[in-house]
RNA sequence: GGAGAGGUGGCCGAGUGGUCGAAGGCGCACGCUUGGAAAGCGUGUGUGCCUCACAAGGGUACCGAGGGUUCGAAUCCCUCUCUCUCCGCCA
């Protein structure tokens, strides 16, 4: 979320930033800063009167010290009304504080300057392509039938056991998920992440941290008797391993990598978007998490779009990356950069990777900070990008490297499948 | 799941109703000392909020979290949470 200091300082430039993302914050500034006047109104006034009562305690412990009773009683006589009053100050603190709170948390993160204005994927600018577009066969399969001709994938078992989006992975299928995981996390840790492995579920604080609630509850799983959610992705897990921390300075930047499987529900997806691979409810990510100090966020998003894309590069696959427009980036961000590879089979261009920097957004909701010498705490920014989420991955080497004896391994897997060729 | 014991400052560890933001030690910072270092000595060493110039100074809150009792709570009571020990269960 936004920091008040910020919204008070900074009206003007925030008020320009979020317009591009067609939000008018204009009433909901108003109502912060009004409410942050009333907040520090009433703050010195509940001080004065707890100063006073401090006082008056400390008279009164005196007064029985020296057993002059009577003026003691006289003086918890005193007490009472201020007491009275330094609870409905309290309350009314704490209120405004919920109140502010709570308007906060429906400002989106301001852009960059850098972002496009736009209102959907379409304008989104695309800043990098590379590699040959696939050339395949008139027949070339997609990958679901590819899967299903050489068993590599059962979505109908996965719907018997559990339900549609839940695919089940065989033989060289599973060995294939196994190698990407295992090549995304040594690459990772080769560019200097410390590995995680992080639980699935995760607690609502963690959720409200990193931005995923209140407003998005409704695209995670619950379970509703242990209060718990499960992750829809190890960003999460990983950016809320700092929540209330106060870092020093020589802590950063502090880079991790996690496996983990994600679970989303997805809910008002339809059609050729969820066919086979293409968006699950269950699936693995190997995801990249950086807390950085604030002046290097920007370039670090940058290496790490250029770590992705080396990723890509590795496994042989086109893809193009894009700067999102205004109106695509998610709430959080300030940036965020998508990479898609293209799928021969299906003839079209799949998101793998998010990349994105939320400058202080999730660091003001996670209260954590960062302290240089004497100086006060400061807001760090944190960063993650997908390493890759592998559904799509696997969707585009299926459809990408059939070929009439099989479906070929790039070179670099090879140590981690095993294997070179499913056939 | 049952029973018990605990959660104090960067760390260790005192503190069972008042003078405690909190003894003492360690660590750390600065200074003195030294050819240099160690030791020694001295000083300092949390965070948020309010006031204020986001300075100094002052006020206030914070001893796992949230409530309560009291003129006054780290200290008493309640709820929650986490850790540890024993039992149960179990991969």
């Amino acid at each position: 979320m936004l920091n008040v200091n910020d919204i008070r300082e900074n009206t003007k430039k925030l008020l320009e930033r979020l317009e591009i993302r067609n939000f008018d914050a204009h009433n909901y500034f108003n109502e912060i800063l009004a409410l942050d006047s009333q907040r520090k109104e009433t703050q010195t006034e509940l001080d004065a009167i707890l100063s006073n009562l401090n006082q008056l305690a400390k008279e009164i412990g005196e007064l029985y010290k020296t057993g002059e009773k009577e003026q003691a009683e006289n003086k918890k006589a005193e007490t009472a009304t201020q007491k009275e009053t330094s609870k409905t100050l309290t309350d009314k603190l704490h209120k405004t504080e919920e109140s502010i709170k709570a308007l906060l948390v429906l400002i989106p993160n301001a852009p960059d300057e850098s972002v496009p204005k736009g209102n959907a994927a379409k304008d989104n600018e695309i800043v990098k392509e590379s590699g040959n577009l696939p050339n395949l066969e008139e027949n070339a399969l997609p990958h679901w039938e590819l899967a299903d001709k050489y068993k590599l994938i059962d979505f109908e078992l996965g719907a018997k056991i559990t339900g549609s989006g839940f695919p089940v992975y065989r033989g060289k299928g599973a060995r294939l998920q196994r190698a990407l995981i295992s090549f995304f996390l040594d690459k990772a840790l080769e560019a200097g992440y410390t590995e995680y492995q992080p639980p699935v579920l995760i607690n609502p604080e963690s959720g409200y941290g990193t931005g995923q609630l209140p407003d998005k509850d409704a695209q995670m799983y619950h379970l509703e008797l242990d209060k718990m959610y499960l992750s829809p992705t190890a960003e999460v897990q990983l950016t809320n391993l700092y929540r209330d921390d106060l870092l020093k300075i020589e802590e950063l930047p502090i880079k991790m990598v996690a496996y983990a499987q994600c679970f989303r529900r997805e809910a008002g997806s339809y059609g050729k978007d969820v066919k086979g691979l293409n968006r699950l409810h269950q699936f693995d990510k190997v995801e990249i998490v950086q807390i950085q100090h604030p002046d290097n966020s920007y370039s670090v998003l940058e290496e790490m779009t250029n770590y992705v894309a080396g990723l890509l590069d590795l496994l042989e696959l086109p893809y193009r990356v894009a700067k999102l427009c205004s109106g695509d980036m998610g709430f959080t961000s300030a940036l965020t950069y998508d990479m898609e590879v293209y799928s021969g089979g299906q003839q079209r261009w799949l998101e793998v990777s998010s990349i994105s920097n939320f400058e202080s957004f999730q660091a003001n909701r996670l209260n954590l900070r960062f302290k240089e010498g004497d100086k006060k705490a400061t807001m760090v920014h944190t960063l993650n990008g997908s390493a890759l989420a592998l559904p799509r991955i696997v969707a585009a080497l299926l459809e990408n490297n059939q070929t009439k004896d099989g479906i070929k391994i790039p070179a670099a897997l090879v140590d981690y499948t095993g294997f070179n060729i499913i056939d």
